[in-house]
DNA sequence: CTGCTAAAGCAAATAATTTGCTTTTAATGA
DNA sequence: TCATTAAAAGCAAATTATTTGCTTTAGCAG
């Protein structure tokens, strides 16, 4: 059942977009009652947020080719992309629209790490730095600059934030 | 009138919280009808963002004392604890409630930028970075943990993270 | 097979939202 | 000053969404 609601709030988001979107509409396309709705989710947001959280997985497509001035920098501007993207911007607005203000909104963050992590494992030098290291000087601004700027981003963001922080850590960091 | 309305919703926010807060309640509260909110703001959360935003001036009741190694950590502790707090992550929650995807969320970064600015401005030393450089470094990591990892942030983050930014532009940077 | 529990349906009751129309308010120009 | 008017607010009916109590179904254990 679960599924079939799923796959409802998908079809309807990209017919109708997901301003309009209601619990009725969903519950006939999906054919269930509002009330099975409403007691499995209680809202729309929350629903669209559990929606959001399954299309999560940042795959890393690229062949890491073992130096990290290079793999770093090609997923840094790959990364901002996806996240800058129309589909990316959208995910992070139903699954922020569910934030209660105290737990995390979702584990974005351990959808980046493992791809940090086997960067960082293929690189042919000893790393100094952790994933999370790499999460806040790329991932957090990238992701800020979504939320509090206007317009798309600079399109060097990333990729100057992963070299200059390659860098740091290369030499005398 | 407006006035009457964002004064019901902060009163009404801190008697009940902002969780089963609807539309009706803060229009009785306010004497207004709730089609007359209905119409200017369309939506409880629309309403409830625009309430966050004019609490939104993050001061800086420090005086600098010029040496930017002490100044940027010691503001960015204090902006970390202002952001970290309750009232930091409920105007977060309701600002981020209302983002539509494309326009910004608000407009925090403006609210700090000028706190940045004159804290620079009082150094007694070459300045070698801009505001924008230190939202990336400090504000952004606070920011995006406070929304993607659950439980209160580690105590010394933005401080080590605004001293290591200073190091780095002080020296070979 | 029978009883039990969890989930889903159904429909009535409640509450929120929208809407058309009327009234007030405040600004403008004769 | 007083009419004129446009924008904002009130009011109430109509619509739509949400909640809730109760019934039904499906899956599972004894």
């Amino acid at each position: 059942m679960q599924e079939a609601v799923h796959a409802a709030v998908t079809a309807l988001i990209d017919e109708t977009g997901r301003e309009g979107l209601t619990v009725p509409q969903v519950a006939a396309r999906a054919g269930v009652t509002p009330s099975t709705i409403y007691r499995r989710w209680t809202d729309m947001a929350t629903l669209m947020r559990d929606v959001a959280q399954r299309n999560l997985r940042v795959d890393c497509p690229l062949k890491p080719c073992g130096r990290l001035s290079v793999d770093l920098p090609a997923w840094a501007e790959m990364y901002q992309e996806e996240m800058d993207s129309t589909p990316g911007r959208a995910m992070m607005r139903d699954v922020l629209r569910g934030w209660d203000g105290t737990q995390k909104a979702c584990s974005l963050f351990d959808a980046v790490r493992p791809t940090i992590v086997s960067i960082c494992d293929a690189a042919g030098e000893p790393v100094t730095f952790d994933a999370d290291a790499v999460i806040d000087a790329v991932v957090a601004p990238v992701l800020t600059r979504i939320l509090f700027t206007d317009g798309p981003l600079p399109a060097a963001l990333a990729r100057d934030a992963a070299a200059a922080f390659v860098a740091r850590h290369a030499s005398g960091g």
